[in-house]
DNA sequence: TAGATTGTTAATCGATTAACAATC
DNA sequence: TAGATTGTTAATCGATTAACAATC
C-alpha cells in the first residue's frame, strides 16, 4: 500500500499542516473545516483538501476534520510515529546547537556527535557524547542510526558523506554548503539546509520590496 | 528599472547558481555554457537560460557565460554587493551558533545579539555583544539594522516581531516555530527557517524510499 | 565563414483553484 | 430533512522543457 508518487510540493506543506493542527489542539479545538483552516494558514481550502486526499479521506462531509485524528494521521505519513536515531557529524557551533534542539518530541533522538578535534572528543553535549570520527564505522555497526546530520565545512562534507553511505546510512540532513548529489546511491536521501542561501533569498526579497514591487 | 514580478521558484534557485559559480571560480574556470552547468547542477540548460534571462542577457552566443561576470551579476541581483547589518534576537544555542557563522563573506554582518536572560547580557560572542532586549528600541534608533534574526521560543516570537516592526525593522529571518504572517505590514519581509519541518520532510522521504518508491 | 550557444517563443507538463455531486 | 462540508473532477494557471532563429 505504498502511496503513489506524491508531489514534492505537497510533502513540503505537510509539516506545516502538522504544526497548525498541533497549535489548534493546544487551543482545545476539536474539529476544523478546510475553510477555517485555510483562513488561518492563508492557503486555499481547495489545496488543503487536495493535499490531504493524496493520502486518504480524513474528513467527514458536513463536519470537517477531527483535529486530533488528522494530526495523528499526518504524523504517521511523515513517519513521526517511529523513533529515529540521529548522529551529528561536526561538533562545532551549529552541530552543538542542533544537539541541544528539542527534536525528541517528534521522535528524533540524537545519540552521538562526532568530530575530529581531539579537544572535543570525550566531551558531552546534553549528556550526548562526542566521539572521534575514527570510531564512526564501529559505532554504526553497533548502533541503529537512521539519520546523519552533516555540520561540517564543505571541503570535508563529501568524504564524510561517502563514509556514512559506505557504512549503511540512508538519510543525510545536510547543513554543509555543498550538494551531495554526485555520489549518491539511489536509496540514500538527502535534505539540504543551506542557511546562507536562505539569507540571500531574504536579502533579495527585501531589496525588491524596497524597490516598490507588489506581491 | 525594478524587475518585473520574478517567480518565487526562480529566486529560490539563484543562490544555488551563485554557489556553483563560486566553486567554478575557485577551480579556475573562466567560462561555462548553460549545457555544462546544467550537467553539474542536474537541472536543464533551458531552465538556466530562462532563469537568467529574467534579469538580463548575461551570456554571449557561441561562447556561453563568463563565470566571474555572471557571478557578480547574480550577487547584485541578490543584494550581496551591499553590506547588511544584522541583529540576532535570542542568544541561546542557535542564536550563538548563527553569530559564529561566517555570513560576513556575503556581506551580512551581525552587530549585536539580544536576550532577556541577565546571565547572558553583557557577554560577547566573537566580540559581538549580547544586549538586553530592553535596549532594543534605543539600539535600533542609533544603529542601522537591515535584518533581524529571530531565534527564540514560539511563545515569544510574535511579540518580539511586533516590537521589531514597530521600531522599523523591514526584514526578519525567522527560526521560531511559528508563522509571523498574521501581524505583518506589507513592507516587511520574512524568510522562515523551520528546522524541524525540514527534518520531517527528510523522515518522509526516507520512509517512502524504503517502501520502494522510485523518484 | 562555420560552429556553438545564447535568448526567446512555443509546447508541454504539473500544480493550483474552482465547481459541484456525494454524503454525513 | 436541510445544511454543511468533504472528496473529486474539470478548468485554469504557472512553471518547465523543447525548439529554433538570432548572433557572437
Amino acid at each position: 500500500m505504498s502511496q503513489r508518487k506524491i508531489s514534492r510540493a505537497v510533502i513540503k506543506r505537510l509539516p506545516r499542516y502538522y504544526r497548525y493542527l498541533g497549535d489548534l489542539l493546544d487551543m482545545g479545538v476539536e474539529r476544523i473545516s478546510s475553510g477555517e483552516l485555510s483562513q488561518q494558514m492563508r492557503v486555499t481550502a481547495s489545496q488543503i483538501r487536495q493535499d490531504l486526499n493524496n493520502f486518504g479521506g480524513f474528513g467527514q462531509q458536513g463536519y470537517g476534520y477531527n483535529v486530533r485524528y488528522l494530526r495523528e494521521e499526518i504524523a504517521k505519513i511523515l513517519g513521526l510515529n517511529t523513533e529515529h536515531n540521529m548522529i551529528i557529524i561536526g561538533a562545532g557551533h551549529l552541530g552543538t546547537a542542533l544537539a541541544n534542539y528539542n527534536f525528541e518530541k517528534n521522535g528524533f533522538k540524537t545519540i552521538s556527535l562526532f568530530d575530529i578535534n581531539p579537544d572535543l572528543i570525550g566531551r558531552t553535549v546534553r549528556d550526548i557524547p562526542i566521539r572521534s570520527i575514527d570510531d564512526l564505522p564501529e559505532f554504526l555497526r553497533e548502533n541503529p542510526v537512521d539519520i546523519a546530520t552533516l555540520c561540517l565545512p564543505k571541503a570535508k562534507a563529501k568524504d564524510i558523506a561517502q563514509l556514512l553511505i559506505d557504512n549503511g546510512i540512508k538519510a543525510i540532513w545536510n547543513f554543509a554548503h555543498t550538494d551531495l548529489n554526485l555520489i549518491l546511491p539511489k536509496d540514500v536521501v538527502v535534505e539540504n539546509v543551506h542557511l546562507s542561501e536562505s539569507l540571500m533569498r531574504l536579502s533579495y526579497t527585501l531589496k525588491s520590496r524596497q524597490q516598490g514591487e507588489e506581491e
